[in-house]
DNA sequence: AAGGTGACTTAGGACTAGTTGG
DNA sequence: CCAACTAGTCCTAAGTCACCTT
């Protein structure tokens, strides 16, 4: 098959070696647990061989650390600093009270802002430079203009309030989250409808009339009938034992066994029921459409302080029947609806607040800006809370999104100070800051999530670093010709499988033994250590670091080197892109986001073999053309010809890039059966890092980022240039 | 420390809309 | 034009981490 520049994701770097022995000193004491662990039931099997790369980047710490807490630092607004690239140096000084301070400067880095105009002068002052074209993308509607003014809560909403650069003001220093707030409250789920009477429940072979409640909870099952939990033990006798508590005392004694229930017409009427969806007229889903989209109108957007900002999850979560991920104990039961009763509702004192359905009220209405959901209620399968917030392109999320980036620029400038410190720390004489240290290097190097523990029975058996057990882990004093190796196998976050060989050094390598001696394959790996003391620690060594900084740092260091060492200057466009899906793939693997290949994989892969052949026939047709118009020309040596001539060889170079093209397509898609790059993408890759690429390549974003991502990421497509660097 | 709660980020899969090419 | 197939969106579960209480 035509493949072509088959990469190896997989291969990867590696470098550290290094080595040295060491006996210890010991004790442990051990608050094992003992639970039984199961997992075996690898559910999503699967497996990847990975290796991870290990990076190195580095950079003076020079930073000190200490910064009030929430606040963030930021400088004095009259200060001229923020020029372009300054570089961090301490910001500390905090002027007389003053609090209020740039924005600019607290996330150092060289951000320039550019074209402003923004409503307020306050900002233009304070912003010099602007540069304008920046701008990648061909749209127009990036200018923004004067959005609006003070505050009130004038809705503004005459015109969409073209695009606000929250990046160019300020930030609020004293926790707050908002000085304004003020939405219509959820959607509340649709209420349930009965069903026709001619869709029959069978128990035990004779028909039964189910009464509402009963009834509904019943078409939640019916509606997953095909689906493969339905034939779990767990999931039906949660179901079955959650469906009691809604029967009414005659239904209860009357259905006593699940096995003898049979919900077929009620799935066959719910399968008709989407077919017919599917069958509706143009007009009839265009009604639907334009519904939705009133609805959004209404309810999918708020009002924050002057702007209006979209909502991420403005509906209520219908009812239905618990379907965790994995080996879940609690999956079937079910997830009862939420009246407004349930529900807390938060906005502004002095905005119009949402009211709730006639008839009923909220649970609370409260006033507080300190944190930044709109409504929230506690769900019942595991008691947590809820909330509806803000879309990704908000202010809100996007400056705390901003923000993180920047906590992991810092990271890479102390980075090698870590990482000496925890190889020094393999050699201590206590355990507890053994164990910190092997922890924190597999979080560094395999970029392993913390792993906080959980408590057993309310969720899948499922791990991270700090949380691993013996069982996790094998170990190989020599493997595949590699000396000291690790082999971690171990359900993630969402039971995704983690499973990976990795040779690490001695030093680790005989500290893991010690920490398994005289222990059972169900007792923790690191018993002196969890995540509280392990982001304690990080906490002294960095100012916010914590594990995750890691994983991002990470992730983005990686997406950069990669796309330095991939991308080659002449490639063309598709081949540009290639490289750069290679990149991000390459993050992808580091961070184990996993995709169950989608089922049409095959098939699909198969159609565009189809296409290439097809494609190559064709080129090898028009080549000949060529020929034969060449040979024509010989003989002839007309204009005509020649023109002919020409026009053939067009053909055979547009068919060329075409096929080209579809081969690209094939690669990367192959490459990508079981990688999901999406997760990397969103929530691990500095922006920027991408942003600049694309300037610095001439690649239209759009290529990149979809629409959805652009809003998210507008502040970075906004503000890096060419030259960015993580 | 330990345990609990709350807020917020990160995650994969289901669902849907939109595009393509037959 | 329609079916087939993707790409994008929606959904909500499952993590992280700070903070509070004991």
């Amino acid at each position: 098959m035509a493949v072509i520049w088959r990469g190896n994701t997989q291969d990867r770097l590696h470098q550290d070696t290094i080595s040295s022995g060491g006996g210890n000193s010991h004790k442990h004491k051990d608050k094992y647990k003992d639970k039984e662990h199961k997992h075996k039931d690898h559910k999503k099997d699967r497996e990847r061989d990975k290796s991870k790369y290990g990076n190195s980047d580095h950079k003076e710490f020079s930073e000190k650390k200490h910064r009030e807490k929430d606040r963030i630092k930021h400088e004095d607004v009259s200060t001229d600093r923020h020029k372009d690239k300054h570089k961090e140096k301490d910001h500390r000084k905090d002027e007389s009270g003053l609090f209020i301070r740039c924005l600019f400067l607290f996330f150092r880095t060289e951000f320039k802002p550019k074209k402003i105009k923004i409503e307020n002068d306050r900002v233009d002052k304070k912003t010099k430079k602007r540069k304008q074209d920046e701008d990648i993308k061909p749209k127009k509607t990036q200018k923004n203009k004067k959005g609006e003014v003070a505050d009130g809560k004038k809705k503004a909403k005459k015109e969409p309030e073209e695009k606000w650069k929250w990046w160019e003001e300020e930030r609020a220093t004293d926790g707050s989250k908002w000085r304004f707030l003020e939405h219509k409250g959820p959607v509340m789920a649709a209420p349930y409808e009965p069903l026709p009477s001619k869709v029959r429940f069978f128990y035990d072979g004779k028909q039964m009339k189910l009464g509402p409640e009963a009834e509904e909870v019943a078409t939640f099952f019916a509606k997953m009938l095909d689906h493969e939990y339905t034939t779990k033990d767990a999931f039906r006798k949660n179901f079955f034992k959650d469906w009691r508590k809604e029967m009414t005392s005659e239904e209860k004694s009357k259905i006593t066994d699940l096995k003898k229930c049979n919900f077929n017409e009620m799935g066959e009427y719910f399968k008709a029921q989407s077919e017919a969806r599917k069958a509706m007229t143009k007009d009839d889903k265009l009604k639907i459409k334009v519904e939705n989209e009133r609805l959004l109108q209404e309810y999918g957007f708020c009002i924050m302080d002057n702007h209006k900002e979209r909502i991420a999850n403005f509906r209520i979560e219908p009812p239905g029947l618990f379907r965790g991920r994995g080996d879940h104990p609690k999956m079937g039961m079910l997830k009862r609806r939420i009246r407004p009763e349930d529900i807390i509702i938060n906005c502004s004192k002095d905005s119009k607040h949402p009211k709730p359905p006639p008839g009923t009220k909220w649970k609370e209405l409260r006033h507080d800006n300190k944190v930044t959901w709109l409504v929230s209620w506690t769900e019942n399968i595991q008691g947590s809370i809820k909330y509806i917030m803000l879309n990704p392109s908000s202010r809100i999320k996007g400056e705390k999104d901003w923000q993180k980036y920047e906590t992991a620029r810092n990271l890479k400038k102390c980075v090698d100070r870590l990482r000496n410190q925890y190889r020094e720390d393999w050699k201590s004489k206590e355990m507890r800051i053994r164990q910190r240290a092997v922890a924190l290097y597999f979080i560094d190097k395999l970029a392993l999530r913390a792993g906080n523990e959980k408590e057993e029975g309310e969720s899948a058996d499922t791990v991270g670093c700090c949380s691993l057990r013996v069982e996790h882990i094998n170990l190989y004093p020599e493997k595949d010709g590699q000396e000291f190796v690790v082999e971690f196998d171990f359900l993630g976050k969402d039971s995704i499988r983690y499973y990976n060989k990795v040779p690490v050094e001695k030093r680790v390598f005989k500290n893991l033994q010690l920490f398994m001696e005289n222990k059972q394959p169900e007792d923790d790996l690191f018993d002196r250590l969890n995540t509280s003391i392990l982001n304690k620690h990080l906490q002294e060594l960095m100012d916010g670091l914590t594990a995750k900084v890691f994983r991002t740092y990470n992730a983005s260091i990686t997406l950069q080197q990669q796309l330095k060492e991939l991308t080659s200057p002449d490639e063309n466009l598709p081949a540009k892109i290639l490289s750069y899906n290679r990149a991000n793939r390459a993050v992808a693997i580091l961070c184990n986001h996993q995709r169950a290949p989608p089922k049409t994989f095959e098939k699909s892969m198969q159609n565009l073999q189809t296409k290439i052949d097809a494609k190559k026939d064709q080129l090898s047709d028009a080549k000949r053309d060529v020929k034969s118009a060449k040979a024509d020309l010989k003989v002839r040596r007309d204009e005509k010809s020649k023109k002919a001539v020409e026009t053939k060889k067009k053909a055979v170079e547009r068919l060329e890039e075409q096929l080209m093209k579809l081969e690209v397509q094939a690669t990367d898609r192959e490459e990508n059966k079981q990688i999901a790059l999406g997760t990397s993408k969103l929530n691990y890759l500095d922006p920027r890092i991408s942003v600049a690429w694309c300037k610095k390549w001439g690649i239209p974003i759009e290529k990149i980022y979809n629409k959805t991502q652009r809003e998210k990421f507008a502040w970075a497509i906004d503000m890096a240039e060419d030259d960015y660097e993580f």
